[in-house]
RNA sequence: GGGCAUGUGGCGUAAUUUGGAUAGCGCACCUGGCUUCGGACCAGGGGGUUGCGGGUUCAAAUCCCGUCAUGCCCGCCA
């Protein structure tokens, strides 16, 4: 299916193309030249416009105007397109209304649900892992950027045909999960909250207690017996950790965010996929034994034969970066490389996995174990890392790596989503000092949640519109989710994020709330005109005005090459600007232009409900449920 | 010391990758609008030397150089 914007502007570039070889050949423009000029003025200048006879002009020494003319006169004819027009050195295309909007609104409303995706991934797989949380603690704020970052990206993959592996990475081997074990051996407490919760807070109290005599010895001895395997510390490590993802997952869940696949440490452990890795890269050289110096007895990669594939490494303090210590126990980085060995296919080894359930039904979740069956994840075209922009050297290495052994072009497809800090006004969420805990409220994702419900709850209460009471709770959870996800979606993931209640709870205005707000409005029109797409025969289509309706169409003619892009540069917040333009152009459209009592009704009405395809598609791709009335 | 980000009205942010016509939007503030498809709304208004200084260009928030501020990274932590 193409879409008629695409149609429009191909021509526009291709009439502009031979008219401006034909006229103007000693410029040698290319047909990118051409395309990149192009762009959407602001409306008083038309629908398109290409700058590209300034160009020209300097080059011939000419007056622009006069450069559009004669371009002008060479192009051909489209039906489509009303008129074209030179002003002030632009060429400038006017569509053709009527027939623009009848290719874009019938095409909006045959595909559907569809409506907006491209195929750009050709099914190919991709593996994008988020959140990834330490086991040990509850989700807060951070970490809820980070799962609706990957949930959302996901979903744009996904809509762009990839075959999309949501992963989960969890670390059950760490030193966060050591120091847990030695507080459940020394402290002894009994959960009597959310399991995750309560070990958050344990572990806030634990940290009060290290650096005490013999402490950080214990736990050093209990995180070596843990990586061992096989050990009663390696089975208590995994108990635990486990109790904390099921109580994480739940938060999970009443998000609507769901995995296909959690990866544990310990069964990476097993596997020796660090073994293999380790051993592929001494025999390609990559690696290296040291036998003197201050890393003695490591096994290191040399940092300044990474030059070659970033800056970052330039006079750094270390000429080495250690990924195996001197007591053979490896790093994060070695690690890192390693499981990404194993997400590109480069390792071929398979898993066993078990079936879990802490997912709603028809969300399988599966789960690395020792005890499962082979299963196909991983080996995937492309690998879409969530992390934090922190962390940005490190990834950083970990594809130099990969390139060194001689895997570029895999190494390309390893995507960094980097995202920015999460704070709060005057604090830090460090899960150490419990920053996260905050003075009253507690900063997680589960708090949030309960006050967003709950604050949607009392305005949905007050809505008369709603005739099933039974079902506002449902609604109001809806509107409390969405003015959470909207709000954390749609700045740039790279800025850092000073997270305030009163922003995070707005209802108004550029927010999830809104959008819904906008989409029960639209439902509704329909519903009063006893609309349904169906029951139309012929759409008068000349009927459409160049007023707030035709500016509503061409906002849904845009839908694809919003989507391409937020795909393509694996931003989420371009699909919520989009929503944000789209909507308040609605509001425009129907405050000024009556559908139920006007002599276009038939129209406006299959305006709307293209409206409505589009803005649920997208509201979709953030993770947002509509909902008709509320 | 080196590297990487970020800096846009009082606050929050879009546009920066690919230079283009009047820097878009929300919150807050001011004015007006529910007997007319839903006021979680709409219309109108005030508020900007895009951190600062140079440069390139017909054209700079955008590109280049310098500089300042803030944050992060450069560990045999993860």
């Amino acid at each position: 299916m193409d879409y008629p914007k695409n149609d429009l502007t191909l021509w526009f570039s291709n009439e502009i193309y031979s008219a401006v070889t034909k006229l103007y050949p000693e410029v040698g423009l290319e047909i990118t030249h051409i395309t990149d000029s192009i762009s959407t003025p602001n409306k008083e200048f038309g629908d398109l416009s290409s700058s590209v006879p300034i160009r020209i002009a300097k080059h011939y020494q000419k007056k622009p105007a006069d450069v559009s003319e004669e371009i002008i006169k060479n192009m051909g004819k489209n039906a489509m397109v009303r008129e074209l027009r030179g002003i002030g050195g632009y060429i400038n295309l006017f569509i053709n209304e009527a027939m623009y909007s009848h290719e874009v609104i019938e095409s909006a409303i045959s595909m559907g649900k569809r409506y907006g995706s491209v195929n750009k991934g050709d099914g190919k797989r991709v593996l994008v892992e988020s959140p990834a949380v330490n086991p040990t603690k509850p989700w807060h704020i951070g970490h809820l950027r980070n799962a609706l970052l990957g949930d959302a990206i996901s979903n744009i993959l996904e809509f762009c045909n990839y075959f999309v592996e949501r992963e989960d990475y969890i670390d059950d081997l760490g030193l966060q999960v050591a120091e847990i074990l030695w507080g459940q051996k020394n402290m002894g407490s009994d959960p009597d909250k959310k399991f995750d919760q309560w070990l958050g807070e344990q572990y806030v109290e634990i940290n009060k207690r290290l650096n005490s005599e013999g402490v950080n010895e214990d736990i050093s001895g209990i995180l070596k017996k843990m990586e061992s395997g096989n050990s009663e510390e390696s089975k208590a490590a995994r108990d635990i950790a486990f109790k904390c993802v099921e109580a994480q997952y739940e938060t999970s869940k009443s998000y609507g965010i769901f995995h296909d696949v959690m990866i544990w440490e310990s069964d990476i452990v097993m596997a020796k996929l660090l073994e293999m890795s380790i051993e592929m890269g001494l025999s390609k050289n990559v690696f290296e034994k040291s036998d003197s110096g201050k890393n003695k007895g490591c096994i290191v990669v040399n940092l300044d034969k990474m030059r070659n594939f970033a800056r970052d490494f330039e006079n750094p303090n270390e000429h080495e970066k250690v990924l195996v210590r001197s007591d053979g126990t490896a790093t994060y980085v070695a690690k890192d490389i390693a499981f990404h060995m194993w997400k590109l296919g480069i390792l071929d080894f398979k898993f066993k996995y078990k079936e879990m359930s802490m997912q709603s039904v028809g969300k399988r979740l599966y789960s690395t174990s020792e005890d499962g069956v082979e299963m196909d994840f991983g080996n995937a075209y492309m690998v879409i890392n969530v992390i934090g922009s922190a962390q940005r050297y490190t990834q950083l290495i970990l594809k130099s790596v990969l390139s060194m052994m001689g895997y570029e072009k895999k190494a390309e497809k390893i995507k960094h989503l980097a995202y920015g800090e999460v704070g709060i006004e005057g604090g830090s969420l460090s899960g150490r000092t419990g920053g996260w805990l905050g003075n009253n409220k507690a900063y997680t994702a589960d708090v949030l949640l309960d006050e967003a419900r709950s604050k949607a709850l009392e305005a949905t209460e007050k809505s008369k519109k709603i005739e099933h009471r039974d079902k506002i709770p449902e609604i109001a959870n809806a509107i409390g989710i969405s003015a959470i996800k909207f709000e954390f979606l749609k700045v740039s993931a790279e800025k850092p994020f000073i997270f305030s209640w009163n922003s995070a709870l707005n209802f108004e205005g550029n927010s999830g709330p809104y959008c819904m707000y906008s989409y029960a409005r639209a439902k509704r029109i329909l519903e009063k005109c006893n609309y349904s797409d169906e029951s139309i025969d012929a759409i008068e289509y000349e009927k459409v005005t160049r007023g707030k309706d035709f500016d509503l169409v061409k906002l849904i003619a845009d839908a694809h090459e919003v989507v391409e892009k937020a795909c393509e540069e694996l931003r989420p917040n371009i699909i919520a600007d989009y929503i944000i333009e789209i909507t308040m152009a609605f509001s425009r459209f129907y405050e000024s232009v009556p559908v139920m009592n006007s002599n276009a009704k038939e129209l406006r009405c299959r305006i709307v409900s293209a409206y409505v395809i589009i803005v649920g598609n997208m509201l979709g791709l953030l993770g947002i449920q509509t909902v008709d009335s509320m």
